[in-house]
Order: structure tokens, then sequence, then C-alpha cells
DNA sequence: AAGTTCATCAACCGCTAGTTT
DNA sequence: GAAACTAGCGGTTGATGAACT
């Protein structure tokens, strides 16, 4: 047995709202708010449209307070770290961000903020072919600047994951490392995520922000402290929104490697590819890839999630 | 000027989780 | 406890306008 429609679709208008529907529906939930049943507001109101339809155009749209476009670098900022942290979760994304909604930022990854890290990537790895380096050099600089930059302490937290997440295939190349395997990733720390639901909202000032704690996960965690390190996650968000934190999106762009993801083969990459792994590494992911260590011989050697440095300098 | 391609974004669809009956 | 129902979420689609040929 099927379930029943949310409504009848053979009534149901459906396509872009005109002024009128807006007003009506505007006019109606602010004089008397949703009462709590989107599906039985638009025959209220009379309104041809889905309930759905309804909570989705006054939550993205009529609702006070909306920003529509227009973002600011912190904001892109916020967005690529949240994305690299927890994956396309829109709704906590969108919550870190007021005046946005979820299908805004959903929007603007996928149209704007994608494009734009790759293509800095790909200009960034043309520039290191035609300079030549061998692989050995780039190993030293990018193994020097970890060293000297301290930049663990400005990359988005990664939280502690329960055990080594082995991923299937280990005999993959490290370097193909895809949003698949990210996903992986994201499900074993699914239930740190699902008590994201008590995340608030991040303060719209600069000292708002460093001195607030945007998530709340610390009350959920329990005896165990499974938690324990994503609740200074604020902190290390903090830091990388309003320091120079040019590293992270450089660091996000060679994540992505362009090569690697455009057509998904796990081909062997040159000296200029290789680069991403080590990157990954230096975004502050745990050692879940732990499975690679034999690819990883030609790695830059990072401090693993074990080592007490790895979240930042002593 | 006309046709085609690309970029953007509002809206829809299907699914899951939570709540109510 | 099971079924029915709703809210919310994320992926996808389609309409539209801009840019390009």
């Amino acid at each position: 047995m099927g379930r029943a429609p949310c409504c009848d679709k053979a009534n149901v208008k459906k396509g872009p709202w005109s002024p009128e529907e807006d007003a009506k529906l505007k006019d109606y939930i602010e004089a008397n708010g949703t009462g709590g049943n989107w599906i039985a507001l638009p025959p209220k109101i009379g309104l041809k449209r889905c309930g759905k339809s309804c909570r989705l155009r006054w939550l993205n749209y009529l609702r006070p307070n909306i920003k529509h476009g227009g973002f600011s670098e912190e904001e892109d900022n916020i967005i690529c770290s949240l994305y690299m942290s927890i994956g396309s979760r829109w709704s906590i994304i969108a919550a870190q961000l007021p005046g946005r909604t979820d299908n805004d930022i959903k929007n603007y990854w996928n149209t704007r903020l994608k494009k734009k890290l790759l293509g800095k990537q790909r200009k960034e790895q043309q520039a290191r072919r035609a300079s030549c380096l061998t692989l050995k050099q780039e190993m030293k600089i990018e193994s020097e600047n970890y060293m000297l930059s301290g930049m663990v302490s400005q990359v988005p937290y990664w939280p502690q994951l329960p055990a080594v997440v082995p991923l299937t295939g280990t005999n993959q190349d490290p370097l193909d490392v895809s949003f698949a395997q990210l996903d992986q990733l994201y499900e074993n720390s699914s239930n740190m995520l699902s008590s994201a639901s008590s995340i608030s909202p991040i303060n719209s000032t600069c000292s708002q922000v460093t001195n607030s704690t945007h998530f709340n996960v610390s009350e959920a965690a329990g005896p165990n402290d499974m938690f324990q390190g994503f609740d200074a996650f604020p902190a290390a968000l903090s830091e990388l929104i309003y320091s120079n934190n040019q590293q992270i999106l450089d660091g996000l762009e060679s994540f992505y490697g362009t090569d690697n993801m455009v057509d998904g083969s796990s081909t062997v990459t040159s000296s200029a590819e290789s680069s991403s792994w080590g990157d990954i590494n230096s975004l502050g992911y745990p050692q879940i890839f732990s499975g690679f260590e034999a690819s990883q011989q030609c790695m830059p050697q990072v401090p693993t999630f074990d080592e007490p440095n790895y979240f930042g300098p002593p």
C-alpha cells in the first residue's frame, strides 16, 4: 500500500508563484502563523497550491529577513568550510548563515562556489606544471608550508570518529578520492550530525561569531563524549573566517582535484595532481585514509590523527 | 538578427524521520 | 505496535535570461 498523496495533485497549481498568491500567503501567515499544519493552509486562504509548495515559498522567499544573492567572502568561506566538514547538509549550513536559505546556499554552491574553487585550482595546477617542479621539490615545499603555517589550527575541524574507518577497496589509488568516498565518511559521522539540530545560528558580527558557541552538540554527547572535539569546531571556524585563510581555499581547491573529480578515473597522476593527497591531510582529516599508507609513501608526512599536534601547534 | 549554449535559481519530487491516531 | 500523516531535507528539473556564435 502506497502512501496517500499530500494533496490532490489534479487540483493543485504548479509553477511560478504570482504576486497575488505571494500576497495571500504572506498576509495570512503574518496574521495567523502557519498553524503548524502546512497541508491545511492552502484551502484556508483559497490557494490552489500544495502545502509543501506553500511551505517552500514561505521559507525560501516570503519569510522576513531573507537575503538573496550577494554572498560575501566570509559567507563563501563558511560555506566551504562547513561543506568540507559535514558535506551537503544544506540546512545545517544555512543555520549558520542568518538570512540564507538552504536552497539558496545549495544553488550558490552548485552554480558558483564549486566552479570558483575549481577554476582557481586549475590555474594553480597549470602554474605548477609550468614551473617544472619535481615531485620531491613539491613535497618539500608543501611539507615546509605545513609545518610553518600552523595551518591545522585554521582548518575545519573534523570530528573524531569512533574508530578508524576502513574505506572499501584499500588498493584504490589514494588520489582518486571522490565525493562518493566523502559521503562514506559523512555516513560514519552521521550520529554526530544528527545532533546538529540543536545548532544555533552564527551571529552576524565578527565579535559575536568569535565568542559564540554555534554547535551545542556537547549537550547531546552523552557520557562517552563521542562528540568530543566537534564542540571545538566553532573556534576553528571563527579562526578560519577572521584570519587570513587563503590557505583554506587553497586546500579546498586542491582537495577537489579537478582532474580526479571531473572524470572520476583512478589514473596515476602526475606530480602536480599528487599534491592533492597531501592537501587532504593538511585539511585536517583524520586517519581515515590509513589504508593507503603504501601510496602515501611519496606524500608529505603530516601528523596523524592520534598525534598530539594534529589539531595545531602545541 | 536569429539561433544556440550556458548560467542561474525557483520550484518540484521523493525520501526519511518524527509525531499522531 | 502499526499505520497514517506531516515536516523537513537534499537532489534534480525546468524556465528564464544572458552571453556567445
